[in-house]
DNA sequence: TCGTGTTATAACCAAATCGTTATAACAGCC
DNA sequence: GGCTGTTATAACGATTTGGTTATAACACGA
């Protein structure tokens, strides 16, 4: 139970989300993120740290520079079947609402 | 993108899934929840508020009880997709662990 | 109305988390 | 070697979060 809520706790934050779709096209060094993103590059390494302990992402030296990449893009369906039930459950919370006035 | 992080956050703490997963069988009420987890009724009421405002679970008050009940049970098909991905992802890490060793 | 069982909330502390700034570490090139 | 561009990390402050304890609020029955 512990070690799901873990790996929730990984999408759970919106600056390493935006990080994570940034990586969705294809595989991205650092600054390339920083530039897409408009984070600082220290909060955009800590993040794909974390990303990278996670296992959601591979760091890929490449010279002087390092390259990520998503590892399983199986994580955008779960983001996006969370995105949907998150709606779905707005959506719920409007009727229910609506119900009582 | 900040929308669907604080979903994913509502998922990230071990106890409200706990709670969560005691709800999966069927409505509960508060204090049958408390037995069942063994949380403080304080904390299990925490938990169960913010599942509440997340639109996850619904609140029934019948008589002096208070039951709450799982909206949707599709978070329980998110649960185990991120269990899936989790494990997946291990794997993968012990896999490039055991490639370097 | 008083007491009891149930649920919600307030006040508080400890720990975790996020972001910034500054700096270190590293690779490549002159 | 020194310089530059790139990435990682350390140190710090501010905020959030999770838990406990104590108490309030509520419904019901004697």
């Amino acid at each position: 139970m512990n070690a799901l809520a873990d790996y929730f706790k990984v999408f759970s934050e919106p600056n390493r989300l935006t990080v994570l779709e940034t990586l969705r096209p294809g595989p991205l060094n650092v600054t390339a993120v920083v530039e897409r993103t408009g984070l600082s590059q220290a909060l955009v390494s800590k993040h794909l740290k974390l990303l990278t302990i996670a296992g959601v992402v591979r760091r890929r030296p490449e010279g002087s520079l390092v390259f990520y990449e998503v590892i399983d893009k199986g994580v955008f369906q779960l983001m996006g079947q969370a995105r949907k039930l998150m709606l779905a459950s707005r959506r719920q919370q409007l009727d229910a609402l609506a119900a009582i006035l």
